[in-house]
DNA sequence: CTGTTAGCGCCTTCAT
DNA sequence: ATGAAGGCGCTAACAG
């Protein structure tokens, strides 16, 4: 159905075979504006003869619609870029960009530094954003120039409309399922103070204990397996009497459980732990991790859709979680 | 330094500031061809001003050079895009691509079916591809037209460079470790069959038992956890007397350890279990797994920057695969 | 309904 | 060393 073209073919080659003007072939192809069956049947016999493809870049640059979709993620250095979950971001987004014939760019956002954002805004070949690890700094240095095509996984704000998981829902389930089985000294790991979308657990966390009349028990995280581990130890210390440690990603729920193993503590025997996320392997490990589920895959297709649609989303969009109870709280 | 410009500055308009012409600005801010000093500075000025950023699309177009870079996977579904080591793969390429001005794209490749690889290889916005689950039939599929700007993690062929971990070598570490350390009955759960880089553990395992006098013992697994889990009881059922397994991936031998587990057998006291990828979450589970180490975001790098410069690769590329020996074998 | 005419933003011979 | 002109592949008004 196609001849290898040595050079492939463009709507010049379609619309010379089809016998019509680049236009029709145009409109054929892009299915905009008129033609009559039988240019159409041409410029369709043509195409498959050809093997011809449309060119996204030529396409874009006419239209002025750009083939990049940036996302954009906030840290204190490159190294976020290599986050697992910056990854499934970028690759759900790829998956949902490349039928528009998008491509995905990723970007380290430096704290403190608008010229990144304001660069990228200035991109013509920049069709949207997806803000990650969102701050209202960040949000406030968005430029004019992205408005209606910049959304942000996590909070937002009123230009800027926003994606992310139910996590104080997600959390309130988690601690009540908690209290539920009888614990009482709940310790919380969360996550980098900067973030207001890791803040927002906490603040549940706050009230949630100041209701039951148990005490506060806090310790910073990071996300990563390794500090739950230290967090572990660090809880232990300061509080000796814990029955139950909550952390915000289950990666930490998870080095937390290894740090209590380190100490001689049993899980869920002596302190109950529950994470947040829903890995695949947390239905693997011993003992199996409660926590909450968090569809980030579908968080990163909506919003790469929303801005890839542009037309305005609602600001905030929330995916609920759901308490995935197992045997480790 | 820059005027917050409602329209992106363009080239031309660089150049009125600067008062020069088109073809000069443009050939200090490519960087290409001869300009004065004074001209320079003017032109350099007039950027900083003007917030100027280039449009990778139009200079694509002319140039002809692409600005996607497809990360094409081979598989049963299009489920395997949504892979957590594709992901990982993809997150990479991107952040090598942005500086470049190129986005990353990602295609599902049905089985038997050239066509997708076709119609990626006739875009003339794709500037390169790199395969993923590559077999000898996707290879002999790959169009002349994507020559010299093609690779594959995998295997490879004359034409298409090959970036991977040495997983033979990775996987004799394994089992020579097992073997040392008094395992006489080794099982193996190996990868897809149809995935020939995952046949190479497989060969090695088969020639070591050879040699060793053992008996060989394989089970086919998917690189995924769940069929870790009930691969444990198959082995357990076919060879009750086995003393070790090991598994291509991670995800599998934490499967495996969980299947086990549900069997009442003790890990390593009664069977120990080896993975291979080294994931972060390895050293953290009960019993710590011990693995090969498998640099994944390193090798996509290394693909994705050959794909970019354009030069031939050397035919082979093979990453080093370390030991890491942990609790669980 | 169709073809002609202009560009989108940029690079690259060619003269100068 | 610089400018003028042409064109990459495509779409979007326009006339016809």
């Amino acid at each position: 159905m196609t001849t290898a073209a040595q050079r492939p073919a463009t709507l010049e080659d379609v619309a010379r075979v089809a016998g019509v003007s680049r236009s029709t072939a145009s409109r054929v192809i892009a299915g905009t504006g008129f033609a009559s069956p039988a240019a159409r049947e041409q410029v369709t016999a043509a195409v498959d003869q050809l093997g011809y493809v449309p060119n996204p870049a030529a396409r874009a640059l006419v239209r002025g619609g750009g083939v990049r979709l940036v996302v954009a993620v906030l840290g204190t250095s490159a190294a976020v870029l290599d986050d697992p979950y910056v990854h499934q971001v970028v690759g759900s987004a790829a998956r949902v960009c490349t039928p528009a014939g998008v491509g995905v760019a990723l970007h380290w956002l430096p704290f403190g530094d608008p010229r990144t954002l304001d660069q990228i805004g200035r991109d013509r070949s920049v069709c949207g954003v997806i803000l990650v690890n969102t701050t209202e700094d960040l949000l406030a240095a968005v430029p004019q120039s992205l408005r209606g095509r910049v959304v942000s996984i996590g909070i937002g704000s009123a230009t800027v409309p926003s994606f992310d998981v139910d996590n104080a829902a997600g959390s309130e389930a988690v601690l009540r399922h908690l209290y539920a089985a009888g614990r009482r000294r709940i310790a919380m790991v969360t996550g980098p103070r900067w973030l207001p979308c890791a803040q927002r657990p906490v603040q549940t966390y706050r009230r949630l204990m100041a209701e039951a009349g148990l005490p506060e028990r806090i310790l910073p995280g990071d996300f990563r397996a390794a500090r739950g581990r230290t967090a572990a130890g660090e809880a232990l210390h300061r509080w000796p009497d814990i029955d139950a440690v909550y952390a915000i990603s289950d990666d930490t729920a998870l080095g937390v459980i290894a740090g209590l193993r380190d100490a001689g503590v049993r899980v869920p025997g002596d302190v109950a732990v529950a994470g947040f996320d829903d890995i695949p392997l947390a239905g693997m490990t011993a003992p199996a991790l409660t926590t909450a589920s968090h569809p980030v895959g579908r968080i990163a297709v909506a919003a790469a859709t929303a801005v890839l649609d542009g037309r305005p989303a609602a600001p905030v969009t929330l995916f609920p979680s759901a308490l995935v109870a197992r045997a480790s709280a």
